[in-house]
DNA sequence: TTCATAGTTCTAGAATACTAGAAATATAAG
DNA sequence: CTTATATTTCTAGTATTCTAGAACTATGAA
C-alpha cells in the first residue's frame, strides 16, 4: 500500500460523521445499506451526507451498487485490512513483537445470499 | 474507547509528516527516538516536527520523556490497538466475520532494559 | 408524459489545519 | 556566568475541509 493511499483512507475516517458512517457500514456487513436510510438514521442531510459518502468512496473504504432508485453504500474490509497492516509495518523491527500477520478475517459471505 | 478520541488517532495519523514520523517510531520499538534523530531522518524543519510530535502526543499515539537535552519520543502500541478494535467493533453483526480478539500482540518489553 | 422519490452537484461562507521563521526555554558543558 | 545544543512556543500567511440550501439528474410509478 502507498503512502497517499494509507493518507486517504485514515483522513476519510478523521471525521464523526464519516467515522459513523464507516462503523455503521461496518456493523451492516456485506448487505450494506441504502444511503437513505444511513441518512436517516444519523440525522445528516442528504448533501452533507452524498459529501461524506463520496469521500469515503474515493478513500476506497465502502463500494456502492445502484439498486433501483437507492444506492447501497457497503464497508470494503479489504481496504481495511491493508491499512492495518500498513500502520503496523515492520513493528518493532528491533526484535519485538510479532508481525501478527493478516489482523483481521474477511467476512465470509453468508451462504451466497443474492441481495437485488 | 470514546469516538472523539478515535477521531483524535485518525486525524492525527492522516498527514503525511506524521504518519512518517509514526511508522518510523513504530519501528523503533520500546526505545524511542530523540525528536533532532527523527527530524533530521525526516528531513523536517524544527518547528514544524515539534507541531506535529505534539498532535501525536496530545492524541495519545506518542509518549515522550526528556533524556538530558534530548526528548526520546515512542510508538504507545496500546492506543493503536484500541484505536483498530474500535474501527472494528461489532463489525458483520449479521454473522459474518469473528471479532478477532487482540488485534496485535504487544511488543514484549526486551528483558526489561530500562531507558533512561 | 407527468409526478414523486432517491441521490448528487453546485455554491459560498465559516472553521480548522499546515508550514516555517523568529524568539523563547531548558539542559549541559566550559 | 557564558556559550552551545535541543526543543518548544509564538506568529501569520496559505490552504484545505465542512456544512447545508438550492438546483439538478436518474429511476420508477400512474
Amino acid at each position: 500500500m502507498k503512502e497517499q493511499e494509507a493518507i486517504d483512507r485514515l483522513a476519510a475516517l478523521a471525521q464523526p460523521t464519516r467515522l459513523a458512517l464507516f462503523r455503521r457500514l461496518v456493523r451492516r456487513g456485506a448487505e450494506g445499506m441504502a444511503a437513505g436510510a444511513i441518512g436517516e438514521a444519523l440525522g445528516v442531510p442528504a448533501p452533507t451526507l452524498s459529501f461524506h459518502l463520496t469521500a469515503l468512496e474515493r478513500a476506497g473504504l465502502v463500494t456502492s451498487t445502484r439498486s433501483g432508485r437507492s444506492i447501497l453504500y457497503a464497508a470494503d474490509y479489504r481496504a481495511m485490512e491493508e491499512l492495518l497492516g500498513y500502520l503496523l509495518e515492520n513493528c518493532c523491527a528491533d526484535g519485538g513483537c510479532a508481525p501478527a500477520a493478516p489482523l483481521v478475517a474477511p467476512p465470509r459471505a453468508k451462504k451466497a445470499k443474492s441481495v437485488p
